[in-house]
DNA sequence: GCAATCGTTCGGCAGCCGCCGAAAGGAAAC
DNA sequence: GTTTCCTTTCGGCGGCTGCCGAACGATTGC
């Protein structure tokens, strides 16, 4: 049988305060150096150090020394999803009512942010229900593209064939989206739209945080090609 | 933001390797006693209830006392989904080549298996792909019923029309196999279709373990139904 | 070459956590 | 009522682990 063992040793990695704090830091698929991650979670250097050989021999991480800087980043989107998927959990229990000041400083993040390498929040499931009302996705029973969606992508979105054919990486997928309890566009499909979106200026990030605010640019686009007014 | 603290909270529940053995054992779906847990965790009775104590409340599990009985079971489908997840992240990777002795030991469950309440394994993976050859499955991008797929459900397997109709819970979804590294049919279809075996004898539960074996009514039922030949 | 910065290694400390056995509570069997 | 069985509570032990600071190595900049 799958062994216990390996099971618990894979949780373990994230059952720790610190190490679930660098792998929600890292959810927005960017590069962090080891004293990054130590400032942000408050810990000395040398500890962060110790949490991130633990991270990187359990196959969560991915290290590229550059300098004398040590980046770190998910090793993966099925990892992101992992931790997206616990998260999802964690919210979804109406455990301790937050307090109004944590609530406000979600906000920013409620509205839009990137999973790892796609759009979220409020933001994501406007434009995943958007797409789906257009009938781009079709999400009865399971979570996929239609052929318009397909076409759309390519022709009216200016993706390449090749951006958008599916290699081991499923095109469309839905990730469960916390915040807001839907699901919205994951997979290839939807890394590739939040793409499209960050470099046609469409939607910035806000600081160096996973929020993204929609730039009126932005705001006009979706109300052109999706038909979507009033997002947010 | 997500609290790392709630996240960790919740992977700790895992992170102990007994704890870890009961989940697992309680993917089968069935409600085990506290007794049965701890004779098969190898624990001492007073240690099982302290872990019992901890996932049930973390939510991961539910109880029902029954006379001097306690009987505990997943809270849910999406909590077998999330240890599913979990165990085949471990799979995947092809760390520590097992031993002969194990592999023998699982041969098994990898021929096939419940996965908490649909089918998996080798024979879930057959029946997943020949459904999806018969045009009842569609994996392009997504994992969805067709309405091919929907007919066959009711109108070859019997099943009532409220019996496929989606609720909160979707009707196809892809469960990752772990042995296989494929994807199975799960979500409300999935448990229907297993349920459906499991009524008609075509497999069979091997002991008392969440291996199944396929009968030879079970052989000629697929054979019948998807042109199904080779299984095993 | 020297200084500054980033990361790592090493010891040591404190706290948490999983384990057990003994004793007690409760429900069923007799 | 008594016995038996399943489960729980409690105390205590041992080990693991996360934390830090100090010293060291490595890289860049001057």
């Amino acid at each position: 049988m799958t062994s216990a063992s390996d099971l618990a040793s894979l949780a373990a990695l994230l059952a720790d305060e610190t190490r679930a704090a660098m792998c929600l830091a890292l959810l927005d698929g960017r590069a962090w150096t080891a004293g990054e991650l130590a400032a942000h979670t408050r810990v000395a250097p040398s500890t962060a150090t110790e949490h991130l050989h633990r991270l990187i021999d359990g196959g969560l991480l991915v290290e590229r020394r550059q300098g004398r800087h040590r980046y770190v980043q998910l090793s993966g989107a099925s990892v992101a999803q992992l931790i997206e998927d616990l998260a999802a959990r964690v919210e979804r229990r109406p455990t301790s009512p937050r307090g109004l000041r944590a609530v406000t400083a979600n906000s920013a993040l409620r509205r839009g942010r990137t999973c790892y390498d796609h759009l979220a929040g409020r933001l994501g499931v406007a434009v995943t229900d958007a797409m789906t009302r257009a009938g781009l996705l079709d999400q009865t029973g399971g979570f996929a593209l239609t052929t318009a969606g397909l076409a759309w992508l390519t022709d009216t979105l200016g993706l390449s064939p090749e951006d958008v054919r599916t290699s081991k990486r499923p095109l469309a997928r839905g990730c469960l989206d916390w915040t807001e309890r839907q699901q919205h566009l994951a997979g290839l499909a939807g890394a590739k739209l939040c793409e499209t979106f960050l470099g046609n200026g469409w939607v910035v990030r806000i600081g160096t945080s996973r929020a993204v605010k929609l730039t009126p640019n932005g705001k006009a686009a979706l109300r052109d090609l999706l038909g979507l007014s009033d997002v947010k």
